[in-house]
RNA sequence: CGCGGGGUAGAGCAGUUGGUAGCUCGUCGGGCUCAUAACCCGGAGGUCGCAGGUUCAAGUCCUGUCCCCGCAACCA
């Protein structure tokens, strides 16, 4: 056989908390390209992993009262738990704080720095000593601390530099001569109308504010910033060295496909490309930049109680329903949603019904009409030679689809077949036959039509849910792994088949709806109580830093390019009116304000918000979800202080 | 006029180079009994966001316009 290699990798998992169901959405898609490339024969590699630095990580850390390291081994072992639960057949779990991957990183920022590619700048901005903050020009406010009003100094932190402007055309040059370089292909013009064209702005590739990184080897105040460490792991994972290149590298490099959300799309066409050229290295093939997975219309949140995670919605519905569910249901370019209800929808019409339902008819039959065992014969009736040629038919339209991979018209693809199988059934009436001996061999050869087309179908689930695809096999009496070498129709002679086992048991709606809703209001609860928990007692002196004020509006207008600001003039009962910027157009309409008397955090440091500059702050509750209401005052005169 | 994506049956989505609008679920009616109240057949349901234009012919091309969603910029 041809010792084609396939490189693929997924973005790695940043390790600050457990991946919940659209961070695994990446991996299990991954896991179906790698599938389907084993099987038709590619020497595949699959490499994934955890982003175990920065600055968060250091803080949650800390947060907790452990090293970043200890976080990190932690949060580790919880992603593998969740892939390996997903049945991710990865040949390689890399961590970013591995010793190799570390040392290697560090070598190639060298290289990088040494040939000029990287060079030691500093951030163009203004510094405000008092703040320890830096600003760009355009973020001053007549030339000062946007926050404090001071005076501020040109900055003097110094950080490394990437040239990116450098390879520009190169760039340009790599995506002309790719064509299938961005899955979908208009996440490329996103890149080249917002970052390439506008001319690309060199990299900040180092950071001193913290120091939970891979240090600069000659150059210790800094750590090598999340470009150069995450994204080489794709070369790491293979032992790249950029002295000497493993045979590793030299077999597998370069990647294949690098299967990634459409979010770090920018990372991985513009960036990593730009990294691999200053470093004389071939560039990646194919980036596919999936959508993502939304709960329902929302994103998922902790505090809405929502998030889902797909361990556990494994151990409820079992792995291949998650993995069904995500390769089936969410669409190639556009954000795909995941509701319980549409999760069990799915489940039980395609998976217990078409598919389960027809492998289990099917086995039942065979053993109750012939005691398990049936020979091949051929039948060319008008309804066999429909059969065969859906089956056909099934096959060229799944390897398209899954060559492209829209996965999602491959499972339809598969479906159609099942569903073609349970219609030849009623049209074959086989329990009509069975009760004319005459029929005998009509019905062995229709029961015989049958185990082909599941057994072709068993094949082509693999890459998608391959426990399933075992099982069924398990049930036919196949023993073989599944390849594609196996779809060819009338390949088995005759079968003895197992018992009728039912593959997905079906599920009851409405019960499980209400138990779902159920836990998911104890777990909102749960997130409620600790979030009080984590806001910190403080002292009434802490109080007393701040100075509420009545004040009533005399003015309020929409500000120009901001959606949920309005600009608010105040009378706090001083002689200058006072401006507030407050998120609350979506609300509010500014005539309705005017007028009202409301509390204002008079003390606050100014901040500028838009180009307007906003002294203070109004109180407001969060009344609901996506619901804020203004706390108004009745009959309280402006500029009486409020405790 | 910041960038990009989208508006197609009740819901979720396909619609390739312009040529009678499809799929899944749901719904209504019927059939069957091998099977997981599953399976099969049939029906209803769409002015393809809106308005113009090109064309023998437009969901598909062009122009304008409205709405939704991301990103960016602000939710003091």
């Amino acid at each position: 056989m041809d010792n084609k290699k396939f490189y693929i990798t997924t973005a790695i998992a940043y390790a600050s908390r457990k991946p919940h169901i659209g961070n695994t959405y990446d991996i299990v898609l991954a896991d179906m390209i790698a599938r389907y490339k084993r099987m038709e024969g590619y020497d595949v590699y699959f490499v994934t992993g955890s982003d175990e630095h920065g600055q968060k990580i250091e803080e949650y850390a800390k947060a907790e009262g452990i090293t970043p390291k200890a976080f990190v081994d932690k949060a580790a072992e919880e992603i593998k738990r969740v892939w390996d639960s997903m049945d991710v057949t990865y040949d390689k779990f890399i961590r970013t704080t591995d010793d190799y991957h570390e040392k290697a990183v560090q070598k190639i920022f060298k290289k990088l720095y040494e040939q000029g590619d990287i060079y030691k700048g500093h951030y163009e901005g203004k510094y405000c000593v008092p703040c320890e903050s830096f600003f760009t020009p355009s973020q001053l406010v007549d030339g000062k601390c946007p926050d404090c009003g001071r005076e501020v100094i040109d900055s003097k932190e110094e950080a490394y530099f990437l040239k990116l402007s450098k390879y520009a055309d190169q760039l340009v040059e790599y995506y002309e001569s790719n064509p299938g370089l961005f899955q979908p292909d208009s996440r490329r013009h996103e890149m080249v109308n917002n970052f390439i064209k506008p001319g690309l702005a060199d990299l900040c590739v180092s950071r001193s504010s913290f120091k939970w990184g891979v240090p600069v080897d000659f150059d210790d105040k800094h750590v090598i910033y999340v470009w150069i460490d995450a994204l080489s792991n794709y070369i790491t994972a293979l032992g790249y060295d950029p002295d000497k290149k493993s045979d590793m590298y030299k077999k597998y490099w370069p990647a294949d496909l690098h299967v990634i959300g459409k979010d770090i799309v920018r990372f991985h066409t513009i960036y990593w490309p730009i990294i691999l050229m200053a470093l004389g290295e071939e560039l990646p093939k194919q980036v596919l930049g999936h959508p993502w997975v939304l709960f329902g219309e929302d994103k998922m949140s902790k505090s809405k109680g929502n998030v889902i995670y797909a361990d556990e919605l494994a151990q409820r519905f079992s792995v291949d329903a998650v993995r069904y569910y995500l390769l089936s249901e969410i669409p190639f370019a556009q954000d795909g949603n995941i509701t319980y209800e549409a999760f069990i929808g799915k489940y039980n019409s395609d998976l217990a019904n078409t598919l389960g339902n027809l492998v289990n008819r099917s086995i039942a039959m065979t053993n109750k009409y012939f005691g398990g065992t049936v020979a091949g014969k051929p039948l060319e009736g008008e309804f066999d030679i429909d059969l065969t040629e859906t089956a056909r038919k099934a096959i060229e339209d799944y390897h398209k689809a899954m060559l492209s991979y829209h996965n999602a018209d491959a499972a339809e693809a598969i479906m159609t077949l099942a569903k073609r199988c349970n219609k030849y059934i009623d049209e074959t009436a086989p329990w009509v036959l069975a009760k004319d001996e005459a029929q005998k061999e009509r019905l062995e050869g229709v029961l015989y039509n049958l185990l082909e087309c599941i057994r072709i179908l068993s094949v082509i689930l693999f890459p998608l849910i391959p426990s399933t695809s075992l099982k069924i096999r398990e049930q036919l009496g196949i023993s073989e792994e599944p390849a594609f070498d196996q779809l060819k129709y009338g390949l088995h002679d005759d079968y003895a088949v197992g018992e009728a086992k039912a593959l997905f048991a079906r599920i009851d709606t409405e019960a499980v709806l209400k138990e779902i809703a159920e836990e998911m209001e104890k777990a909102k609860a749960a997130a409620e109580a600790a979030n009080v928990v984590k806001v910190a007692k403080i002292g009434i002196e802490d109080f007393a830093k701040v100075e509420l004020t009545a004040a009533v509006i005399t003015n309020a207008e929409p500000i120009k390019k901001a959606k949920k600001l309005l600009k608010l003039t105040l009378n706090d009962g001083s002689a200058t009116p006072r401006t507030v910027a407050s998120g609350i157009a979506p609300w509010y309409k500014p005539e309705d304000l005017i007028g009202k008397t409301v509390i204002v955090v008079s003390n606050l440091k100014p901040a500028t918000l838009c180009g307007v500059e906003s002294n203070g702050m109004i109180l407001a509750a969060d009344a609901g979800e996506n619901d804020v209401r203004v706390i108004f005052l009745d009959d309280i005169p402006a500029g009486s202080k409020i405790r």
